[in-house]
DNA sequence: TTGTAGGCGTTATCAA
DNA sequence: TTGATAACGCCTACAA
């Protein structure tokens, strides 16, 4: 009967029809739970991120759920937001025994986390951020950052402001490292030497980005453009400059799916397939049984609209 | 030994403190799933949402974690984004003999799939919108509504005109329904006679209210004011007005995190809290195990900004 | 307070 | 191709 119900092959036809029937006429299914325990396969994805509400990381789990629903694997959400949570996950490490593959999205991991994540013994694929052993989907965030930096030079923009995060615990996540790398060496690459002032450091999200304008605007020497890490951030940098009438050329980072109405220039990457791409790695890994990490780039978009422009015009205007 | 690992309060502190210990040196832990499975309680409740990846949604589901994570309780999501996830999950009701408890955010059931629903037994909280025999947290749709409408018929205008919602099947969901209702009562109460031409049905999103807006626009009479069923769609009546250089009156719903940035009059409720206290109740009907559903009523708040002013204003200066 | 048998609903294995 | 029978790892109940 079990065979029949997983659709195993050595069955007759005849004996397939009839189990199919009596299974249809008590209207049973099969308990995942038992099958879970008897099969020690828990057809179930830990994914961990580490602010599940925001846009970015709503794309990703969107992405991933839907290839992960589709191939009946179960999805486990571990919003890992603020101090305490994060303990309480890395003491008790909930996922034990209860996963057959975990997905993290930008998270900053320490050796010793990295170590309790392999120690689970299963695959792992990291969405934004490189964990070693694991499999990788994301961006040449390097590139991409340099490419943004570029497009402001390129302006003739000289005096570039950048806008960069770190989080709760004060860590810089891997992403903001590798945006504000590019940052300091696309200006070093073009003789421009760096001014320590110009880069701020901020939590990540709107507030983050209005405070960190307001306090570049406040400069004696206010840069004419600013590099935001994030779309979010650059969405706080022009509310800034809207409520102080200042102008200040803004480039983001993500095309959030609010910049076209708000006008930002932008580098685009395409969020959802990454979630997509990352539940296809482990879909795979789970159902043919081997596993090598692979790592997947996924490719950018520099997006012009009207939130850049070439420094002359608007200094000239304003000046 | 499991009594010890429980908790429970018949043992010994010397054999609780051995086994404790035992358990340690071996970094022993309880197999979820074969506790499951003696018990019978799953310790997990199923999330279904329509959208996962949208704001509102976000919200909802971040809210549920936090309350869930915090009691080691598992938040399985289904995302029923489009038909065939739907009727994937109608079909095989993969929630049956796996979650203890549903949590489902505004979703539109037919009668049979809430009979479905029913079926598993388990408690059910709906949020945003209303299932017989189900727990309930949301707001008044129908006041909230009105108070919108109310303030544009305070600021004199008359012509108003509404972007409502439908969804893949066509299916005006609750909340579309309510809002609308409570446009067209409120204009009857002000002696308004409602235009057929004046009410937009779209598919939720950025894009259909640009597309509302652009329609409106296009009437021989078009309107000084708009109510848009939510922020969203309000964000792309503003985009059309900016990209055609017109100007309508514009007042949303929800207060997305955004709406401060682009000045958009709405109507506030809090969606984090909702799904915490949604999840809440699930909780205390999963521990307690007795279970009355209730109706949890949410306040609102008319959220006064810039994208609303008296109807004499705009259009004597535009006419 | 502690030990022990029985059962939870499958899968996997081995005969038949 | 089929039927029967051990695991799977825990919880519950009952006995000691």
């Amino acid at each position: 009967m079990s065979r029949t119900l997983r659709g195993l092959p050595n069955v007759s036809d005849e004996t397939r029809d009839r189990v199919l029937q009596a299974a249809a006429s008590l209207s049973y299914v099969v308990s995942p739970i038992a099958s879970r325990l008897a099969s020690g396969r828990t057809h179930t994805v830990g994914v961990i991120v580490p602010y599940a509400s925001r846009w970015f990381f709503g794309q990703i789990v969107a992405g991933a759920e839907s290839v992960l629903r589709e191939h009946s694997l179960d999805l486990l959400l571990y919003n890992l937001a603020d101090i305490p949570a994060r303990q309480r996950f890395f003491g008790a490490l909930p996922l034990r025994r209860r996963v057959d593959a975990v997905l993290t999205v930008a998270m900053q991991f320490t050796d010793a986390e990295i170590a309790d994540m392999m120690s689970l013994g299963v695959p792992i694929v990291a969405v934004g951020h490189n964990v070693p052993g694991a499999g990788c989907v994301r961006i040449d965030d390097m590139a991409a950052a340099a490419t943004a930096v570029q497009h402001l030079l390129a302006l003739g923009h000289r005096r570039i402001g950048m806008i960069s995060t770190f989080n709760d615990q004060s860590m810089f996540l891997p992403v903001a490292h590798a945006r504000r790398r590019a940052y300091v060496e696309t200006l070093a690459v073009a003789g421009i030497p760096i001014a320590e002032e110009l880069v701020m450091s901020v939590p990540h999200g709107m507030d983050g980005g209005e405070q960190a304008m307001r306090r570049l605007l406040a400069l004696p020497d206010p840069p004419t453009a600013v590099f935001a890490e994030s779309d979010e951030l650059a969405f706080g940098a022009l509310s800034a400059l809207r409520r102080t009438g200042r102008h200040v050329s803004v480039i983001g980072f993500d095309d959030h799916e609010l910049s076209a109405l708000l006008d930002l220039t932008t580098v685009r990457q395409r969020v959802f397939e990454q979630g997509v791409l990352a539940a296809g790695m482990l879909r795979r890994a789970m159902t043919t049984g081997d596993w090598t990490p692979e790592e997947l780039l996924m490719p950018t978009t520099l997006v012009l609209r009207a939130s850049t422009w070439p420094v002359a015009v608007r200094t000239a205007g304003a000046g």
